[in-house]
DNA sequence: AGGGATTTTGG
DNA sequence: CAAAATCCC
């Protein structure tokens, strides 16, 4: 018997995911691969999940245990540091094999990379996988050798490799009964999801998550189906409009790895290559994030043009007033308001809102693009560890291939030309009309005169 | 993937 | 004289 302890990161699938294939093509018996998720609140550098996150968590782990149930697969949950109970737990199951789909932050590299250099001291053969990216980071260069740091390039170069086709679903062991038959005595259970309190309870607030999202294995293929069904070929301009909302929502399933960009690119495949060039230069762009984490470690709370370390950036302590103002939707900018309270309702904001509520956040509030970051982080259920730092950076200018700084977004404007018939803003501000709302927090002209005389003297040009 | 002031265009 | 193009931040 050969068996193989799958270890499940941010990869919660059963469909093109070969670590898992390759695990169960060793497998002769029901019980011969054994999944694995670790809750890790404790190594350094892993950023612990939001409470957005959490939840979606939550529903991600039990549509996972399902669907390998369905396979004849048990998935054990632990919590702690995954260098200690992977070794363990390898060991208790008589597992010859570890697999693991890759990642590619800086703290998560480590760890994965110091279990990769114990485990075999000890007789157990680990194999890493991609599962997450439409290509391996160190495979995209530019001319040079060096890792691109403008999008175009990087999407000229990816867009015409083909990121190969997805691998199929396993066939399954067995009754997953079986499984739990053949599984040795272990020291602990094989973990109850309950007890990770995941879920919010008192208050629960995520009733606005459940109205809003299917947080499954199978609820990400039927929102790619039906979106490119019905949405794709629309996207270009639809997409801009918040209230319709036509931007695809795949995001989160992305972020949990219920669905591959690949899955999503060999889908896109099938509609006419005009229709959907658009939208996979957004999956683009969730690659060019990966890319520059695996490539700058530092992206997710440094400056990537380190001219910005001079800019006098407020704290969150240093305006609380204004920064929950603008957390909680009182800003006075209907057009902000609206997407901070979307956000709030539905762990999710339209990304024509995200630019200018951002834009507002770091513009004309002066606040530091990480406090902006770490809302979001707590707040939004499609938050990575690349693309949602990735983006802050780009809207405050500081990022590689950022927005030029003196693009300030004004919410007025923005307003104006995507919600002219304020569907969206009355959708999210029942009391805009009555009286209650508050008056703009700040003055749009002179803050943004402030925030650009801030740019001239960091930019060398005061 | 901007905004705003200013200049140019064209009916 | 209003809309479009241009330039600057």
């Amino acid at each position: 018997m050969t068996r193989t302890l799958v270890w499940f990161r941010d990869d919660l699938r059963t469909a093109d995911h070969e670590a898992l294939l390759q695990a169960c093509e060793r497998a002769e018996n029901p019980g011969d691969v054994v999944g694995l998720y670790v809750l890790d609140e404790v190594s350094p550098g892993v950023r612990p999940l939001g409470g957005a996150a959490r939840w979606w968590l939550h529903h991600a782990l039990e549509s996972l245990q399902q669907n390998l149930a369905a396979l004849g697969i048990v998935l054990l949950l632990r919590r702690g540091d995954p260098a200690e109970l992977l070794l363990g737990l390898a060991q208790e199951l008589g597992a010859e094999r570890v697999h693991w789909s890759r990642r590619y932050g800086g703290g998560e590299r480590a760890v994965d990379a110091g279990i990769k250099a114990a485990l075999p001291e000890h007789g157990i053969a680990v194999e890493s996988f991609n599962a997450s990216l439409l290509h391996e980071p160190w495979t995209v260069q530019t001319n040079t050798g060096g890792p691109y740091k403008v999008y175009t390039p990087f999407w000229r170069q990816i867009s015409a490799r083909e990121p190969g086709l997805p691998r199929p679903r396993p066939v399954p062991l067995g009754p997953v009964e079986a499984a739990h038959r053949r599984l040795p005595e272990l020291s602990q259970g094989p973990g109850e999801l309950e007890d990770w309190q995941l879920l919010p309870t008192s208050p629960d607030w995520a009733g606005g998550l459940r109205r809003n999202w299917t947080p499954t294995e199978a609820g990400g293929h039927a929102r790619l189906k039906e979106f490119l069904a019905t949405q794709v070929q629309d996207y270009d301009d639809a997409r801009d409009v918040p209230a319709d909302d036509d931007t695809s929502r795949l995001s989160p399933y992305l972020r949990f790895g219920q669905l591959s960009p690949r899955q999503v690119w060999e889908a896109a495949q099938q509609q006419s290559p005009e229709s959907v060039g658009t939208f996979l230069s957004e999956i683009g762009w969730r690659e060019f994030c990966w890319h520059l984490l695996f490539h700058f470690p530092q992206l997710p709370h440094t400056n990537l043009r380190p001219q910005f370390d001079a800019y006098p950036w407020r704290s969150r302590d240093d305006s609380p007033e204004e920064f929950m103002a603008w957390a909680q939707g009182r800003t006075g900018f209907p057009w902000v308001d609206a997407g901070q309270r979307q956000l709030w309702e539905t762990g999710h904001m339209h990304n024509r809102v995200r630019m200018a509520s951002a834009s507002l956040l770091i513009k004309n509030l002066g606040i530091d693009w990480r406090e902006g970051e770490a809302w979001f982080w707590d707040t939004l259920v499609d938050a990575d560890a690349a693309s949602n730092p990735a983006n802050w950076q780009w809207v405050a200018g500081c990022g590689m291939d950022a927005a030029p700084y003196f693009r300030i977004f004004n919410p007025q404007r923005q307003r104006e030309r995507f919600d002219p018939e304020s569907r969206y803003v009355s959708t999210w501000i029942p009391e805009l009309n009555t009286g209650e709302y508050p008056a703009p927090i700040i003055d749009l002209k002179t803050t943004r005169e402030e925030a650009l005389a801030h740019y001239s003297q960091i930019s060398g040009r005061g």
